[in-house]
DNA sequence: TATGAATGAGATTTCATTCAT
DNA sequence: CATGAATGAAATCTCATTCAT
């Protein structure tokens, strides 16, 4: 249970444990000044060692923010994936993706804050082509729900889904950007206000 | 009504004409690549001249960007301001924000995409301080605006102010991540979905 | 006794060794091409290294001036603090701070060019409001050294001590520009020489 | 009588008077923040026009210099070579010469100090070989004035003529520095101390 | 594993100079 | 004569990256 066990000591489990932690902490710099803001002496600095000692353990920059948001990206799309298979009608798929969306930038919020940031300048890269794959898939998702909605009867018919779609998903991720996970409200309680707008809005009935 | 009219050459007023197509200019390269991303010289390029030629109108980099946005939120604030100033009611003023705020999306975008990314990191600088007041006066307008529409019943009380008030606020600013000008839709046809969303929500009744 | 004692390598020692190194060759380079004149590059070419690596032991070229005017000042004050607390008669104090001074053009010829020919521009800059304190100093050093002379019937009753007080000064410190250690005198003959013109005059008696 | 007389409207004359005038305005920046510091701007500034205007009277920013430093030196030689000319004793002679250069300090302030400050970088370009001339016709002046001096038993024959000249010359030129024609002293008084302290020392006989 | 020192490419900025008007 | 705009070379400085120890 401890946080580096004995077995792992000198192994590629341990390698792996301080990679982890290294990348937590990049995550954080990369968010809180941008990733091409941030130099490679300051995520050093955070991780208390010198800017050329992070080579032994990363490739370069570059590999550092590709390793955050990748995995980032993988373990949402587990999530997702799991949701989505559970057949469930439009309204509560919804409910449950947006949930779950509030639940990453939970877990992930440095991750989600430099994907909402970096990710369109990052994926002129070819490296970062899954980036572009994950867009399209999220649209997909997106319109896909959207417009099964309209059509089973749980959403409203005058709606532009493509537009709708563009709204939901900036306005999820974007709330990274202010979220504190110890604030006044607990990442469900977000998700709650933001289902309450969504889907009744605003008005008094 | 020629661009340039011959009164103007060599005067202060061609100068002024001068330094806003090229502000017009570095403001879309800004947007599209990023400000601290972009390389004077890629501005100087998209200008059709080299980079140190960009000095004898700016005194730097920084200056562009800061010209650039304080034009903009000037220009932003005395829409804001006379809609605020005509005391309509909650839901028909928060119909006008919004339609306002497309509009500047409309007529600024490449502003409101600079303003959108980078002025969380510009804020730091003494010369931006005009930024964190803009956001000072953002949230005082939108939450009070939000707590008088609870009062007067227009909308719904179960809401948190200060959390619908970021959701708002981000919704509408980051849609100039991809709102074109040529586009499918009108930045009105934008807001009245918008609207329709936020207002009534996306659930059918 | 070798120049780089085991004993320093990597430590906060050596690196202090490497730094005086680079800023004897800086120094050097200064006073021969000046201050503003030299280009951080020469500097660099000087010390066997590119200008970018200068960077790794300073924070800037002015940096690099900084620390060799602060370093040759305070130790020309200390050998001057020492004369003035023997509590000698006039005249054999202003022997001994000549002979003082012509020992430090010896031992710091390059920052003494350097001094007498930048410290007037950048005493302009907050950051070497010390040069300006030392001046003062100076002054007060050697007008009461004059007015001391004069009353205690040493020098001459019909000098100006604030005109005699620049050409002395001047005449010292500019002795640095044509004074070479390995030339045909040693620094004590010049000062010698200097003492005698300056004591008893050109003329023969 | 006035400053530009009617015969000289647009003539080679009247040229001549502004390149003359300009020079002057110049000289005195070149003089207050250095040569090689001062940008062509600073110099347009001064003389009410814009730099590239400069231009159309000068060849260069170098040409400016030299127009300057040939002018002054011109000047200085004829009086130095009527003085010469007049046969006196080494020690008239000496006084002569000291008290033409205050005078040309007097009249020529901003020259000398930039003669003073860059004679020696500018040197080393081929179009400044008069400055090298000039310095050795002093150095021949110098030392052989004191030589003569010495075996015409004026001055002490225990003097080195080579190091005398230097102190004496330097200490000449360098008053340029802080000498203020509408000081305290005229550059004749000047001129008197400075030649008391040479010939007779500053010790009480 | 980590350090300290250096590299080298490239960024912002400055500035003497040119030239059409 | 002077202006306004631009050029282009070069200067200071930054920073990702490398590598011997």
């Amino acid at each position: 249970m401890s946080p580096r066990r004995r077995d792992e000591a000198g192994t590629a489990a341990a390698r792996a444990h301080r990679r982890a932690q290294l990348l937590r902490t990049a995550a954080e710099v990369f968010a809180a000044r941008g990733y091409s803001t941030t130099t490679v002496r300051q995520v050093a600095d955070a991780s208390g060692m010198l800017a050329g000692s992070l080579y032994y353990h990363f490739d370069s920059k570059e590999s550092m923010v590709d390793e955050i948001l990748s995995t980032f990206l993988t373990e949402l799309w587990e999530d997702y994936d799991t949701i989505l298979d559970q057949g469930k009608g439009a309204r509560e798929t919804l409910e449950s993706l947006v949930t779950a969306s509030f639940g990453a930038i939970d877990r992930h919020r440095p991750a989600v804050v430099i994907y909402q940031n970096e990710s369109k300048h990052l994926a002129e890269n070819d490296r970062f082509t899954y980036l572009v794959d994950s867009q399209k898939r999220f649209r997909q998702m997106w319109v896909g729900l959207l417009e099964r909605g309209i059509e089973e009867g749980d959403f409203r018919a005058d709606l532009d889904p493509p537009v709708i779609y563009r709204f939901i998903r900036d306005t999820v991720w974007v709330a990274a950007g202010w979220y504190r996970p110890d604030g006044r409200l607990t990442s469900e309680q977000v998700a709650r206000q933001y289902l309450a707008m969504v889907l009744e809005g605003v008005q008094r009935r």
